[in-house]
DNA sequence: TACATATTTAAATAATTAAATATATAATAC
DNA sequence: GTATTATATATTTAATTATTTAAATATGTA
């Protein structure tokens, strides 16, 4: 349940929706039925954004008879501090290390002529996403 | 510069082409045609992104002749995380106190009678959300 | 004139939403 | 007990809206 993709939750964050509703249950646990009333969307939009909150392991959810509370996942909240200082970290942003110039600094030709090195691309987001594109 | 809101700050890190881009950054400065070859979007695409990212306060530019050259906004990406920090301290994440029940647990029938209290809710994301839809 | 980037525009795609429907549980009638 | 009705939530569908994208154009610089 705690392995939610940092991707995914910046997305379930990135909505001011879903933030209310967590701020909500920051205050107390809630059943679905006082989000509706508490935020104003219709039931299955409620439901939609309840869902993805879910998936992103942001809030847990307890059905007791016909009704469904949801609490915060606090762990699961954590846990996204956690990530975001891990891509942080891998962003090198806690170091004092300078950024290596282009090279484009030295030969400003060197845009059209050979572009960016492909192996560090590569080695940054992935094969698939750098040698797709062929050099014009 | 460096007062972005943490929404438009998650927005843009909720983006994988997005994420790549500052990857690259992370490996080195870089000229927009370099990431245009590296990531393998459209030019305007690319453009569209990066202004995303600069908005957001996440990276910079700077001009050097007919070249625009972007770095990783460090001071940026560092806040955001203590925006977050903040955020989650706000849902009282990091504090041990067990969430207040649902009132619906002692009287379910609540939620058609009265649902959740408008005071709290108002309290927690404000009036106009709250107070805006009537009691059916 | 050629190149690098930004902006505008329009098309394609994805996210959000409400209406309609489905499922499950509880309460009531018979 | 079984049937019926009402309530709470989830799911499906379709419409709306926002985001992403590329083509065309504009701006600035060598």
């Amino acid at each position: 349940m705690g392995v939610s993709k940092i991707i995914n939750r910046l997305k379930a964050l990135g909505d001011l929706h879903r933030q209310n509703i967590l701020k909500l249950l920051a205050a107390q646990e809630m059943g679905a039925c006082e989000i509706i009333q508490a935020i104003g969307l219709s039931q299955p939009a409620i439901a939609h954004h309840l869902k993805i909150l879910k998936q992103a392991g942001l809030i847990d959810s307890e059905k007791e008879g016909k009704i469904v509370f949801y609490n915060l996942n606090k762990d699961g909240l954590k846990e996204l501090l956690k990530q975001m200082d891990g891509f942080l970290e891998s962003l090198s942003c806690f170091s004092c290390s300078l950024p290596k110039p282009s090279p484009l600094r030295q030969n400003p030709n060197l845009c059209t002529e050979m572009g960016f090195d492909p192996e560090v691309c590569a080695k940054m987001v992935g094969e698939e996403t750098c040698t797709k594109r062929k050099r014009r």
